[in-house]
RNA sequence: GGGGACGUAGCUCAGUUGGUUAGAGCGCUGCCCUGUCACGGCAGAGGUCGCGGGUUCGAGCCCCGUCGUCCCCGCCA
């Protein structure tokens, strides 16, 4: 195979953006092979690049020698092509091509370089498995789908940058190789040479340095930062993952959400998305009542509590316990079941709550049986009041409605834990949502405004009660400020699972994109948070003491939040994975399959940073 | 740490009750073809049925173990 040297020859055009007004002109294009179909004499390849595709045309009898190294051109080669734009004959264009006008006929190919037939093809629309894809990954990527996800990425960090700088704010860096920071996670640790035994911890968010650089007097910070968790991985959990991460001096709540849904609109405008309409707020307290989660999914309709409705002559028909909690929701448009598939969703509704004190009467059921019309009937009318709220279509037969209620008989659990029921009903019903999101299409992936329904979660509880260690824990870090009104009566120290957190979430659809909060910036208070947390001062000095002198130093009230860009990127670019939006990902074990990392490291390697390993029993 | 799904040709998959020589589509190789665009035609190559063990006269199929990928729970403020 010879092959041949780029020479002096440029580029002058790329391969998505030749248009019937280039007839005639003398182009020189370069790319891969995407296909190429031999008739002989003639030859069409298709070149491609990350702007598109064009059809070049080789003909033995205008320009043999073309000709011939087109025979020897497969898939994937690296080919320059010198040639003339030509419009397509009548009846020849191909309208599912950006460039289907026009195609250049090649006075020059040059093979730039051969490729192994690779063991998949990135201009098939099929996918390899994940394992393949990932193992050649530099394939996968080549593929438009995943050129346009990260085209998309480019764009979103972009216009979040542009948005921010407009604001106000500095992009600063702050440290990879750090000391551990507050949050739960496990850390990855990097061994210090010169420090033996000592340990750098990569940052899990730049959390304190940001509060820092609020003291240092920068009034606005913000930064694209990579964050490294050690915990096990999901579809939309990385090790490694990528935070808008952003502070600011002197902010009220509503400072932080102005800013976040300014750049949210923006970072959307650049999809071709307009976000229509507010975000909503909501407590936490609501979000557990309605949604039974903290990150609740609004494309659904919410839970609603029927309690009310299941008069004491109901419940005794029915057989269900005077006083206790009914909870009913609705899938839209799950169609009108069977019998059969009745009875087999009644078995997976039950294998999902397994023996947990919960059971559940259908709607549709019920319909079906006069005695409980009425019954049946007020739970229809409060569901349909429900989807009104939230603009959904009126409760009808092909919706599906699921009341769920506590069991004869039921163990202890509930009552122990006010959120145990709503926290359970509310996992079914997005287990149902999914399970029939065929048939709502609710969950598509249309790209019109009405698909992102974003919502501000507030008022997070200020600890949570640790039933194994028996001790309050901080539910966010123990940065965070509670309400300075659950500060000045005393809630703080006498009543803990009472005190709000000044925290709050951003959730697109079900997912958490982001976390923030207003921050503690005086000392007193910082030191009761630690104290009520059961921290002594010793050990606050010891984990925090810098950033403790710190605050001795005139720290300005500050406060911010720090979005997770890939989930953005993730639900613009309409994928399911985060695998999708990173260049380079890890499997859900955390390996690297193209580098294959992580490795053992050489003995030497070890000894020079004294470590040795031990096998862990 | 736990649960589930998957693993058969380069890729995507089929493979009946355990029974002859393990198949298909795409891709690949060779030849033919001047208007294709998922080109077409003819011919051909290509298999450690993830790996190890077991049951059996006989295992892709059954059993045990193990490895890998994916999803979920725990975990991740």
């Amino acid at each position: 195979m010879h092959l041949d040297f780029l020479g002096s020859l440029e580029r002058t055009q790329t391969c998505g953006e030749l248009r019937p007004e280039q007839a005639g002109a003398d182009v020189v294009l370069m790319g891969w092979v995407n296909r190429r179909r031999d008739h002989g004499n003639l030859i069409f390849l298709d070149v491609r690049d990350r702007t598109g595709i064009t059809q070049v045309v080789l003909d033995k009898e205008l320009d043999g020698a073309a000709h011939a190294k087109g025979e020897a051109a497969r898939p994937e080669y690296v080919v320059a092509v010198k040639g003339t734009v030509r419009l397509r004959g009548a009846g020849l264009e191909n309208p599912n091509m950006l460039t289907g006008a026009i195609e250049v006929v090649a006075t020059e190919l040059l093979l730039l370089n051969d490729a192994k037939t690779p063991p998949f093809s990135p201009a098939e629309d099929a996918i390899a498995n994940e394992e393949v894809r990932l193992k050649y990954r530099y394939l996968d990527l080549r593929r438009e789908e995943m050129q346009r996800n990260f085209a998309l990425r480019s764009r979103v960090a972009m216009a979040i940058r542009n948005y921010l700088v407009d604001e106000g704010f500095l992009e600063i860096e702050t440290p990879f190789m750090t000391r551990s920071t507050p949050e739960g996670a496990r850390d990855y640790l990097v061994p210090s040479r010169v420090h033996a035994g000592n340990f750098y911890a990569l940052p899990q968010s730049p959390q304190i340095f940001k509060q820092i650089l609020m003291i240092s007097g920068f009034d606005r910070y913000f930064q694209i930062a990579r964050c490294f968790r050690d915990e096990d991985l999901r579809a939309d959990r990385q090790p490694e993952f990528t935070q808008i991460d952003l502070e600011t001096t002197f902010p009220k709540q509503e400072t932080i959400f102005r800013i976040v849904e300014g750049f949210l609109r923006a970072a959307f405008a650049t999809a071709g998305v307009t976000i229509q309409g507010g975000f909503v707020r909501m407590t936490y307290d609501e979000a557990i009542r309605r949604y039974g989660i903290d990150k609740p999914d609004m494309r659904l309709p919410a839970m609603v509590d029927l309690t009310e409705v299941l008069t004491p002559e109901l419940r005794t028909t029915l057989k269900v316990e005077q006083g206790l909690p009914v909870i009913g929701f609705t899938v839209p448009k799950a169609g009108v079941l069977s019998g059969t598939q009745k009875r087999a969703l009644v078995e997976e509704i039950r294998g999902s709550f397994g023996d947990c004190g919960l059971d559940f009467l259908d709607v549709a059921r019920l319909r079906t049986n006069e005695a409980f019309q009425p019954l049946a009937e007020a739970i229809a009318a409060k569901l349909n009041a429900e989807q009104i709220v939230f603009g959904g279509n009126n409760f009808t037969t092909d919706d599906l409605a699921i009341v769920i209620t506590p069991k004869l008989g039921t163990p202890e659990t509930w009552n122990y834990d006010p959120q145990w029921i709503p926290k359970k009903v509310g996992a079914l019903r997005l287990e149902l949502g999914k399970k029939f999101a065929d048939k709502h299409g609710l969950f598509a992936k249309t790209g019109t405004a009405r698909d992102y329904k974003f919502l501000w979660v507030t008022d997070f509880p200020m600890y949570e009660w640790d039933e194994a260690a028996g001790v309050w824990q901080a539910a966010h870090h123990p940065f965070t400020s509670p309400h300075e009104d659950d500060i000045t009566s005393g809630r703080l120290v006498h009543d803990k699972g009472a005190v709000r957190a000044l925290a709050y979430d951003i959730v697109l659809n079900g997912t958490e994109l982001g976390s923030g909060s207003i921050r503690i910036h005086r000392k007193d208070v910082q030191a009761e948070i630690f104290r009520s947390l059961g921290m002594s001062d010793e050990e606050a000095k010891e984990r925090f003491g810098f950033f403790l002198d710190a605050l001795e130093y005139g720290t300005p009230p500050h406060g911010g939040i720090a979005l997770g860009l890939d989930r953005i990127v993730m639900i613009l670019a309409g994928a399911t994975s985060l695998r999708e939006v990173i260049a380079f990902p890890k499997t859900a074990k955390a390996i690297d399959l193209m580098v294959d990392a992580p490795t053992p490291v050489s003995e030497a390697q070890m000894r020079e940073l004294s470590l040795r390993t031990v096998t862990r029993s």
